[in-house]
DNA sequence: GTTTATCCTACTAAATCGATAGGATAATAG
DNA sequence: CTATTATCCTATCGATTTAGTAGGATAAAC
């Protein structure tokens, strides 16, 4: 299941993406829009800002603001942001690697190569889709 | 992430399937060869037989026991059972459908689209495994 | 009727999640 | 300089989930 991190981040980033101007937008503005918890919202965008994704200003006028298109920010940054690995298991993360503690050997588990083909098909996805093609998205694209 | 509880009931899975015979195996012999807690196990094991993958016999010589031919139990059903809705938020799950409580409306929603490709992707991936395919899989495959 | 192995409910410790509290810091306006 | 504004940051908290355990009930075999 996606948190809600996640998905209250994506929902903010959207509707940063979709404002034509990159002047720094106050969280209370995009919490109530969204209907986020603000003071939730506000750790959620500390930490988008911390990896680069987005920028603040502080005092009167201030706000968050995009730092990149979004054309050029792609899922699979933010994803590994707010939700961690792609993969499910450590031992097929790309980003995240690790052994699994219960798994003697990867070559000899039974469920290794398909968490492989799990994590290809949503990096595929991931990939392939940036915070712009979000703004456009629907149903029936 | 994949829970242990997944990931443990599909190694036992993998290990009545590798079995040519179809004898009742017990819980024991299935933990200790996959190194998982036995009684952790036999409440995973409990819930597969409940879902009808599995079944038991009891007293001497029981245990358990594939009902079906692991060409016939496709990954779909194994993770919705073990692991819950394929869906990555109840909106777009096809077997466990719920409105987001969050959302005022799914068609303006903006990740809305972009979670129905990743569970489609998913899908794609679980329909085209069976059981039967776990044991031959590799790395490479 | 004893042994064996599953069946079943309840419980628990630890981790994670969603959210909140409350002050520190910095920028702006006057 | 000072008051205001809005982000920055750490710590905490209640609820839920996860991983695992305890202990007896049930049923089959011998």
């Amino acid at each position: 299941m996606l948190s809600k991190k996640t998905k209250y981040g994506l929902k903010a980033l959207t509707f940063l993406a979709k404002r034509e101007s990159r002047e720094p937008i106050q969280i209370a503005e995009i919490a109530e829009s969204e209907n986020i918890s603000q003071k939730f919202l506000e750790s959620i965008l500390l930490t988008l800002r911390r990896n680069g994704l987005l920028g603040s200003k502080k005092g009167k006028g201030g706000g968050y603001y995009l730092i990149k298109d979004p054309e050029d920010i792609p899922m699979t940054a933010i994803m590994r942001i707010l939700e961690g690995p792609i993969a499910m298991v450590p031992c097929v993360s790309l980003n995240f690697y690790e052994k699994c503690d219960d798994c003697p050997d990867e070559n000899t588990c039974s469920i290794f190569g398909l968490m492989l083909k799990v994590r290809d098909a949503n990096l595929e996805v991931y990939r392939n889709t940036s915070l712009a093609d979000l703004i456009g998205i629907k149903a029936n694209s």
